[in-house]
Order: C-alpha cells, then sequence, then structure tokens
DNA sequence: TTGATTGGATTACAGTTGTAATCTAGCAAT
DNA sequence: ATTGCTAGATTACAACTGTAATCCAATCAA
C-alpha cells in the first residue's frame, strides 16, 4: 500500500499549466501554449520549459505523435488540490480549516451566496457513518 | 491611509518564524530560537538566517537592546494570512473558495464537529441559518 | 584582564523558480 | 533535395530557498 500519492510539488507557474492540461485530458504543447498565451502573458519557449519540468517531475508524461508529443498529466487533479491545500493550511494556519475559513469569511465579505453555496457543501461532506 | 499593506512574499520556513514572532508579539532571537528548537529541527544559525531575511523582507523589524535586538513584526497576521489564502486559492482553485472547500472536505474526511464548527463561522460571516 | 560565549553579519552552496533565448533535428512545401 | 518552420533539448541566468558554518565584536564569568 501506498499511502501517498508522491505528489509532486508543483511550483506556482506549473500550477497553471497543469490546470491547461487537467482541463483538457490530454494535448499538444502548442494547444496548451495556445490556451495560456491568452490568459498570461508568457512567451512560448517559457510554457514549454514549464512543461518540460513537469514532465521531469512526473507531473506529466506524453507519448510521441510523429515530431510532436502529445501530453497528459499523470498526476489526478484531486489529489494535487488536496495535497496543495494541506500544504497551505499546515504552512499558514497550522493545519487547521476553521481558522482559515474564519480569516477568509471575515475579511473578504464572501458574498451571502457563497456562504450558502458553502454550507450545502458541507452538509454533503458531514454525511459519514462511524469512524475512530 | 496606506492603501495596500505591501505584504512581503513570506515563504514556507519563514512562515514558521513569523508565527512565532506574532505568538509572542516581541521577542530576542534567542527566545524565538528556543521555541522553535521544541518545534523544528533547525540548527540556531538557520533560524536566526530566516529572522534576517525577514527583517530585510520588511516583515520584521527591530530596535537594539544592548547587543542584541528585539524584533517585531511589522505585519499583521490576518493580513499576512489573508493575502496566504488569496495567493493559495488564486493558484490552485482559480480564486474560488467553493471548490478548494468542496474538495478538502470531500477529501479529507473533516470531522462532523469541525463541520459544525465551519457552519458556525458561516452563519457569522454572512446570517442566513435556513437549514436544518 | 582575559578567555569563553554568543548575537549578529558575512559567506556558502546547491536546488528551485521565473523567464526566456539558442540550438538541433524532423517534417512540410517547393 | 533544399529550405524553412518549429517542437523539443539545451543553455542561461538571476532571485529566492533551505540549511548552515564561519567571522567579528561585545559581554559575562573568573
Amino acid at each position: 500500500m501506498s499511502p501517498r500519492p508522491e505528489v509532486p510539488k508543483i511550483s506556482d507557474s506549473e500550477w497553471v499549466v497543469m490546470r491547461a492540461f487537467w482541463a483538457r485530458g490530454e494535448a499538444a504543447s502548442s494547444e496548451v501554449i495556445a490556451d495560456l498565451e491568452a490568459e498570461t502573458d508568457w512567451k512560448p519557449k517559457t510554457i514549454q520549459t514549464l512543461i518540460r519540468r513537469l514532465v521531469q517531475k512526473g507531473a506529466l508524461d506524453f507519448e510521441k505523435h510523429g515530431r510532436e508529443y502529445r501530453y497528459r498529466p499523470v498526476i489526478d487533479e484531486r489529489t494535487c488540490e488536496e495535497a496543495a491545500s494541506r500544504q497551505f493550511l499546515d504552512r499558514v494556519f497550522d493545519g487547521k480549516l476553521a481558522p482559515f475559513l474564519a480569516t477568509f469569511v471575515e475579511q473578504s465579505r464572501v458574498s451571502d451566496e457563497e456562504i450558502a453555496q458553502l454550507k450545502e457543501i458541507l452538509d454533503q461532506g458531514g454525511d459519514h457513518g462511524s469512524d475512530t
């Protein structure tokens, strides 16, 4: 049993790239470059560098199609989000969710609508039976 | 009115140090070093380096007391938490709180107790309370 | 007074990150 | 076959990070 999915550490810029790949599922670099040039001001070469680093880290993998590669996320988006969330909470809020939410809700004036939505989420999450 | 508190970017290790200072309000390095040697395995010199970097970044400042300094956080803990929270949400969840909470609650098995606590927080933030 | 201690300053040093340019080789067009 | 385009590989390079050790100067114990 592997307890951790072995999530590689992904930097800020790399997250942007990963999200582009997760959105597409699988893509040539040219596609993701096109996507990201629309939403960032990175040069194509920068994006390719990031892609390559993600391959090195084991976050993406690829298969050749002629002279191009098609890349695909190796790691699951949820898993990554989860890992990053934990990391963040540990670092800033000592791992505790409540203070995070409190600070955020207080200072950011989350909309009523969003609050309702969050409550729904909590209702759904809170239905597990016996543990410990 | 200072429009932005100009929150410096604080690294993982530096967060640990800042939290120690926020806990004390003001302290000599020796005090924080003592605190942190208890909770990390950093050498004192490492901690001093981190303190010095935080001073350089403008996160801490100090006044001399004889040959020692007394350090004090320049930046407010809440403000920093808020900034870091936003950064994190932007990076991982496109700035959206709901997906964060959803992922976290689903995958992490937040306890029922904690869920209740979170709901309370939400109630305070935007008072809605129209369920159960 | 003199050595031991120790806080802060300086230096170290490799790995990561942001941001890209250049080099190289395969495919498409002529 | 030659040329040009371009995907991927290699190289660049400074700032930031993690993690300290060493150097210097002031203080405290003897």
